[in-house]
DNA sequence: CAAATACTTCAGTCTACACTTAAATATGGA
DNA sequence: TCCATATTTAAGTGTAGACTGAAGTATTTG
């Protein structure tokens, strides 16, 4: 068992392929030709790197004519790089110029929202006791999330976790995640008030998600720094 | 960011340096040596992994004398290590003969009780309603505990995760982690219901433990392979 | 149908970095 | 004080496996 343990390790150690998780991490499925623009090399080697990926039974494929649709094959995947991105050692000294990309403020961790606005949102719906503190839903929360087009019955039939706090590596905060998570950032999406960006994990708030961030979760745009 | 998180997954991805890791889940700190002799490698090229790791913050060095003891610099990499784990993929078809070692039936998961006992004790701690479903102590089992001689009230007081699901990669089950699951498994060795041995994960059942494995969680030694 | 695109396969090459040999430093014990 | 043990440091070597170039297989498009 240990020996499968270090072929595990060594399949995410090798830096081309620890770009593929990482950037898979934003939930979505790639191309072998993105996630070869993306590592910042060829097809053939990008193609020799997936398929060891999937053969481990990390990464499953999807065919859709001529192109190839690769993904996690499981939650558990994005968890473990979750787990390891949370490990990156915490900024030392900040520098006075903020350089940091709106990657760290706005952007998607595996399918629920996460990075400042993630934390933003969470810290609001516990103080707005429609969550409690252990990260349960409060009969008041039952309510709200029905007002606003999210009808939490229906995600408690999910076999997925429920609820559950996602530690963030850039803010070292929890988030929202689990079946409620990934509920709220889709509500988002298709209200328009978040837009994904093309090439990155980063977030965009929208003339109308800035209005509805302030009145549903009380952030203003400096709050966000969006 | 992506960088740091290349960095962090090649520094696990080294076999020597994936051995060192999943040596420490143990939870006990390890000399150079001992871990150059788990990792089957030279002195010189452990003390050049160690520094490697330390640099990077995911262990912490302790000097006593002439020895040096390495462990883990925080519970997050634990929990990364724990979460790779978990993506060994599962046992495909079961050999007629059951070849796996002890250790998959009664181990350590960094300060928690893993493995078939794990699982077993967490089960019957359920079904006993010491603990609810949702991995919350009832009442019932806040009595229970202060009867064995652990007092969650101190435990609640850490600054650690009060009682945690651990997900086991060998039995693909929950099983009891946090303070809580860290209070028992000491109770156990201090008691003496369990031993350690001496240089694997592995733990043994003492005779007075089967006795009271059986009294407070209804186990016996069949139920548990040991 | 030919041409373009998406992706894979199979050789051969090349280099990062794990490991070795050798020697130095520090602590403990007799 | 001298020797054994624990660990680190330094310099040189060897190789696993990532990458490249060339060619092959699907699929779509015009």
């Amino acid at each position: 068992m240990e020996t499968a343990f270090k072929n595990i390790a060594a399949l995410i150690g090798d830096p081309t392929r620890a770009t593929i998780l990482w950037t898979l991490l934003d939930g979505k499925a790639f191309t072998a030709t993105e996630l070869a623009i993306a590592a910042d090399t060829s097809p053939q080697n990008m193609s020799m790197h997936l398929t060891k990926l999937v053969q481990a039974d990390l990464l499953s494929v999807e065919s859709q004519g001529r192109h190839r649709y690769y993904k996690f094959s499981r939650k558990d995947v994005a968890y473990a790089i979750e787990a390891l991105a949370n490990l990156i050692p915490a900024a030392r000294n900040t520098p006075a110029v903020e350089q940091d990309s709106a990657v760290k403020y706005c952007r998607t961790c595996y399918d629920h929202l996460a990075g400042k606005i993630g934390v933003a949102i969470t810290d609001s719906l516990i103080s707005q006791e429609i969550l409690s503190e252990t990260f349960d839903l409060t009969t008041k929360g039952n309510k709200w999330f029905g007002k606003i087009g999210i009808d939490v019955d229906v995600l408690k039939q999910q076999r997925r976790t429920f609820i559950r706090p996602c530690l963030d590596w850039s803010e070292r905060r929890h988030h929202l995640a689990g079946a409620v998570g990934a509920a709220l950032l889709d509500m988002m999406l298709a209200e328009d008030w978040l837009r994904r960006t093309r090439q990155s994990r980063a977030i965009v708030v929208t003339a109308e998600g800035e209005k509805m961030l302030k009145k549903h979760f009380l952030l203003t745009p400096s709050s966000v720094h969006v």
